[in-house]
DNA sequence: TTAATTCTTGATCAAATGGTCAATAGCGTT
DNA sequence: AACGCTATTGACCATTTGATCAAGAATTAA
């Protein structure tokens, strides 16, 4: 169908391609996250990634296109936690594990979560499409899950849609506000454990059926 | 002890001090809650408070002033809903009383809470102290307070920083990530009123004391 | 009214920053 | 070894942006 070695200009990525886009990507996240996209400039990332700004700009040519790769790049690893509700199971211990998953999202990868609540904070200019299309069929998918325990008497009647957003609100606080939570509870305490455990206490003992 | 009219240069605000001020804060605020610091330039807020660069200049002589003068108006108006915890008074709904003061901030002053979430996410360089030194107390008082109420069997035991935290990340979420929630949502839902009751009947359920 | 003070802004500057380009170095394939 | 393609960067450019200044307009106090 086509030629043996058609002289794969536009195919897959070289070594070094597939290398430096990492590098790349990597220190953009550390940079966006921490200061925003104004508040990052392609130097700061191009000294983090141990490269010239014009080779940067020779992997992504736009500094735009660098912000919305990372965006994406992170996307991806942010709805793994969201998916771990299975319909079948018991709730409690279901919704359990969703917090766990959250939590461990919000301890083990913050930059990510920081990336993507300042994309929220600013009105999610780059992201609006995927909020509006995958995250509300994501969202939509999982309220139904609950909407079934409610309906079957295993959990109480409760909002699906606002029990769902306060989850992430609360997980995701740990990992954005963590500079909060570190002036009140100083610098060495675990918090993320403790948070876990109350986190989970309340929302269970709030949604256990009462006769 | 002095004279009595000492030309009082460096004294009270003229009136038109007062209200320029006034008016370049408020710009301030919808500018600097809506791009962040670095995303926000002078011009921007000149052109919002209906003045020229120099001449708001001629009021704040850096950009960093306008941002720290706005900010720290903006916390004295948000810390008053936390001060609203009595401690004689019924725990669960006081605590109500406490969430649906908290959600009143977060749907009547979005822009605060933005301000405020946007110097938490990027390391509060500004307000560091304010965050371990007043916040810190006021944390500390209100945690006092929920464990005097455990103590006395009033409520379950909880962790109480994780308490104060958890409500103030659900409050705080539906200002801050406004865009996911209206995504979701729709547009013309009124998401504030549901938001408060699910969250407070999530809290009081999770609270009560269990024989 | 008048004089001092406060207020306002057009013009301008220097630094920061996103992005380009031409020239060079490195790598892989034959 | 030699050729072609990929990778790299110093130098440079145009724009944006925080900040200054001098000069004039408005306000205030006498």
């Amino acid at each position: 169908m086509a030629q043996p070695k058609p002289k794969p200009k536009l195919a897959g990525k070289t070594r070094i391609q597939a290398i430096n886009e990492d590098i790349i990507l990597a220190a953009a996240l550390e940079v966006f996250s921490a200061f925003g996209y104004r508040g990052s400039t392609v130097d700061q990332i191009a000294d983090r990634a141990g490269m010239s700004k014009p080779n940067l700009l020779y992997y992504f040519r736009r500094k735009d296109d660098i912000y919305r790769a990372v965006l994406e790049k992170t996307l991806a690893d942010w709805l793994v936690p969201l998916k771990s509700l299975d319909p079948t199971g018991e709730p409690l211990s279901e919704i359990a594990r969703y917090i766990r998953a959250k939590m461990a999202m919000s301890r083990d990868n913050p930059k990510a979560s920081r990336l993507f609540a300042n994309e929220m904070l600013h009105g999610a200019p780059a992201i609006g499409d995927f909020l509006s299309g995958p995250m509300k069929l994501l969202v939509d998918e999982t309220a139904r899950t609950i909407k079934g325990w409610i309906a079957r008497g295993q959990i109480a009647a409760i909002d699906p849609y606002h029990l769902i957003f306060t989850i992430w609100a609360m997980t995701q606080h740990y990992a954005d506000f963590d500079i909060q939570i570190r002036a009140v509870l100083g610098r060495n305490s675990n918090h993320f454990a403790d948070a876990e455990t109350t986190i989970i206490r309340l929302i269970q003992d709030g949604l256990r059926p009462r006769p």
